[in-house]
RNA sequence: CGGGGUGUAGCGUAGCCCGGUUAUCGCGCCACAUUUGGGAUGUGGAGGUCGCAAGUUCGAAUCUUGCCACCCCGACCA
């Protein structure tokens, strides 16, 4: 492990891609475009599909899983749908394998052609549907509420670890509904879940939006996001929830019979998050020193340290350690005592710096002699002496933990803050753009064509159209045409 | 996929323009000793298809062609 990583100011996209490689989240693999996630990496989205399972589950969902193939025939059924996702297809097309008569190695053996090409799923929407046509026949079959883990891909031409890869892991819930009412609630509650994981476990605040016509999900009436600000400014959006209408019951011929009687095609849903979030966790919280975790998700929440010359002293600590261990482990705080040999303090005080451990704790000879211990916070990475007379070490810990997830909470949520500026002008716009970035707030004329010239010209794009939105009388911020509202522009991820 | 750049030990690199002994240096790795409150020090040691494949040549890390991967800038996107 070599010393110093890239400074955030120098090169952002730099210091990204090395602070993921060097705190051993992920790496390119041989496979162009996909990564290996880490085992420290897995940890980390682990916890994050822990908390977001229990919250499907505790709204009604239930999990599922369906195919990783899909007939190439499924996905023209939905026209807008195809459009959107045919560019960035993987296509199965044989199913054999024969070793080549020149002895070159192994080809792909022309007689083993599939009738049918299989696509290899960028999201579920037309295998789901096609089986939901079997599954719904009344309006007692509804809502069907099913959530699945899974990985897709998208043939995407230029991939970053996390952020866009050409496979990549995510949950997607598809639900149907007798109404269009109780399905646009669907897609409002799982965008408000997803804010609420955001907020109480990223500790990232998120703005609650819509996305415009241009912005949509291919195959969706209205599209709501949670779209977070990045340190450099730019935009992220971190999660999707879509409302589809009856577009998917009646490319796959969904009806079911209602209570009087009559036959209607479903309305659906459907809503995702990806590993590209482990890409917002790390660019919203991390520094120089390497990764900032959020104590309710990193996989080591406390790291005790001894310090110690010779057995008897590292025998004396580990004693106190184990008595600390057993404390914060009934609590339910993560712990590692990292009473390695092989590496020195100061090597072990950087490595977990990297790896954005939240709580560091060490212990040597003269905290034994004095009843106290050094703790050491990740974020602030600031030290106190602690004095084990005054608190029990395990409410130490916890008050300590929750005050690091509302400091970092607050600290992006400032960023945000500052990093939001409303302008009257297209002159200010430009400006503001180009020496700040961030969020802007402006008024739109509401035309696609509008929304097109902007991102031509300057590279922003409409984040969404805030849940909040300002409403009050304005004129657009490039045509001067009239508009009723503020909109979110930004360049993004 | 278009423009630019890079590829030499696990990582970072010198050498390439101008072909010629045993491919340079640092980190890391292994052994031993001394060390341990912020990335230790010394001594000794191991580790290389010079991205891959063809070609030119008596001779290629170095020249030519093709391919692959990665990085930056565009277009596309969770």
């Amino acid at each position: 492990m070599s010393k110093g990583l890239p400074k955030r100011s120098e090169d952002y996209s730099l210091w990204y891609n090395e602070l993921v490689k060097r705190a051993d989240l992920a790496e390119n693999s041989a496979v162009r475009g996909c990564m290996v996630i880490k085992p420290y990496g897995y940890s980390i989205w682990e916890k994050m599909q822990a908390e977001l399972d229990r919250m499907f589950k505790e709204t009604g969902h239930t999990n599922a899983y369906f195919p990783l193939f899909i007939p190439k025939s499924f996905l023209s059924k939905e026209a807008s749908h195809v459009e959107g996702f045919a560019k960035e297809c993987a296509v199965v097309t044989h199913y054999r394998l024969k070793n080549a008569d020149d002895g070159s190695g192994v080809i792909v053996d022309p007689e083993a052609k599939l009738e049918e090409e299989l696509i290899v799923r960028p999201t579920s929407e037309t295998v789901i549907w096609s089986t939901y046509k079997n599954w719904i026949q009344s309006y007692r079959d509804l809502p069907l509420l099913v959530n699945q883990w899974a990985n897709v891909v998208r043939w995407e031409m230029r991939t970053r670890l996390f952020l866009r890869t050409a496979e990549f892991l995510w949950q997607e819930g598809h639900t149907a509904h007798a109404t269009r009412e109780e399905a646009i609630q669907e897609t409002e509650q799982m965008m408000n879940v997803y804010a609420q994981f955001a907020e109480e476990f990223m500790a990232l605040p998120v703005v609650r939006g819509r996305k415009t016509a241009n912005e949509r999900f291919a195959g969706a009436e209205d599209t709501l996001c949670i779209e977070a600000m990045m340190q450099d400014g730019k935009a992220l959006q971190a999660g999707t929830s879509h409302f589809l209408g009856q577009n998917f019951a009646k490319a796959f011929d969904v009806k079911f019979a209602a209570k009087d009687g009559k036959l209607d095609f479903v309305w659906g849903t459907s809503w995702g998050v990806s590993t590209r979030l482990m890409g917002a966790l790390i660019m919203a919280h991390s520094d120089d020193n390497g990764l900032v975790l959020p104590p309710k998700l990193a996989p080591i929440q406390v790291v005790i340290v001894p310090i110690y010359r010779g057995e008897e002293e590292l025998n004396a600590i580990s004693a106190k350690a184990n008595e600390f261990i057993k404390a914060l482990r009934r609590v339910g705080v993560s712990v590692r005592f990292d009473d390695r040999d092989t590496h020195k303090p100061g090597w072990k005080f950087a490595e977990y710096e990297l790896k954005g451990v939240p709580l560091r704790i060490a212990i040597g000879p003269r905290d034994l002699e004095n009843g106290t211990v050094e703790i050491a916070r990740r974020d602030t990475l600031s030290k106190e002496t602690f004095d084990l007379s005054t608190q029990p070490i395990e409410q130490k810990v916890l008050d300590m933990l929750d005050e690091i997830q509302s400091t970092i909470y607050s600290k992006a949520f400032q960023f945000r803050e500052e990093h939001t500026t409303e302008v009257n002008s297209w002159e200010e716009f430009k400006e503001v753009l180009e020496n700040k970035g961030g969020f802007i707030s402006a008024h739109w004329d509401g035309t696609g064509e509008t929304e097109e010239k902007i991102k031509e010209l300057t590279k922003a794009t409409i984040r969404c159209i805030p849940i909040n939105q300002k409403l009050e009388e304005g004129t657009c911020v490039l045509t001067g045409k009239p508009s009723s509202g503020r909109v979110l522009f930004a360049k993004a991820y």
